[in-house]
DNA sequence: AATACATATGACAGGGGTGTCATATGCCTA
DNA sequence: TAGGCATATGACACCCCTGTCATATGTATT
């Protein structure tokens, strides 16, 4: 955790300090990253630095809180509507991870970073989030209640092939920003779930 | 190019080499790793590693030159037989590189190391090596044609879906080499794209 | 033996990085 | 005004890294 100090510092010296840490920890990975270029930037002495910090990951930390925080800001009022299936939820899911890279594109960025860095700060990290799988699991049995999927499908599979899809699609959206081919794009992918690729 | 001392070096000397090298590159990015390492690991001195190599990036091609050829030498009697469709080569596939993973699971994890340094150096590596996307591409079109496949499917997108799911199956195969439980989970995937999920 | 060439070596220059600490500055309070 | 506390600072110790270069050693040829 942050000392005090830091929660205590003036507006414009912490926002520096802020910004210089996104810009850094949105172009390099958590373990390529440096205080140095965090310091220099924000134009804060290295002395200071650590008098706010413990060290590097107590302000990565810090910085995800805040992402977090944020975030959930973004979305508490979207509250979800009933559910009208896991295809329907996965187009939503589309449209809303979209309003956030468009909100916030250096957040988005550090997670895609995480995702790439072995350390073990960053594991330990991962490991505690829980993915999207959990929650498409429980939609995809709610669907096969229902009846709209197959009961012999393991919903755990189809989560796995739905989520594998998803990054693949959010990476691309994230490089180009052609967001209505990616919803093309994934409209495709479901019907393809839903259909098969077998001529009858 | 490396110089053509490397090559005049005695076999001892040229192994211990390349078992640095391998064990560096299998274990860090190649923007992570270390020179120092390896001459270290080696014995080798700083002066003679750069007799052979004109740098690190150098160093780094003469491995995965090395590892090429090995894997062509793997595979080359391996005449893939008729084509039964794309299902069934993207089992093949999987077969395959279980092998390849088995014989040299160091060459594997430098091939999953590449895919997360974003230095330039090795995005440019990443680019000119074409993925099984184009082949799955071909094969799917010919199932297309043969008439296993409806022809209203776009074969850009299945090769994705394809892609994307086997890559985190190969993952998953390489981090706890459980090769029945992959297959068994590869038919079930193909199962659901043949049949898709809907109660009919 | 003398020369010439190939190869080996590690000290060195110059860059980057982290975390600490003695000291300086500002500020509040007695 | 003097003391005490919070905060600021950058020099410093110590670690990592790469690429070079003068020098040393080995080896073959004349």
């Amino acid at each position: 955790m942050p000392k005090q100090t830091f929660y205590n510092l003036e507006k414009d010296k912490k926002d520096r300090l802020i910004e210089a840490c996104l810009e850094e920890f949105s172009s390099y990975t958590f373990t390529d990253s440096s205080i140095n270029r965090i310091i220099k930037n924000s134009d804060i002495s290295r002395g200071s630095f650590y008098q706010y910090f413990e060290n590097k990951e107590d302000c990565y930390m810090e910085i995800l809180g805040m992402i977090a925080k944020e975030k959930y800001e973004l979305f508490k009022d979207v509250v979800s509507d009933e559910s009208h299936g896991v295809f329907d939820d996965y187009l939503n899911m589309l449209k809303q991870v979209r309003v956030w890279m468009e909100a916030q594109p250096r957040y988005y960025k550090i997670g895609l970073l995480m995702q790439k860095d072995d350390s073990d700060f960053i594991r330990k990290l991962n490991e505690k989030n829980p993915s999207m799988n959990d929650y498409f699991i429980y939609l995809i049995k709610k669907d096969q209640d229902k009846g709209f999927i197959r009961k012999d499908i393991d919903p755990y599979l189809l989560s796995e092939v739905l989520t594998s899809t998803s990054q693949k699609i959010l990476l691309e959206l994230f490089e180009n920003k052609e967001y209505d081919l990616m919803i093309e794009k994934s409209k495709q992918i479901i019907h393809l779930l839903q259909n098969g690729t077998k001529v009858l």
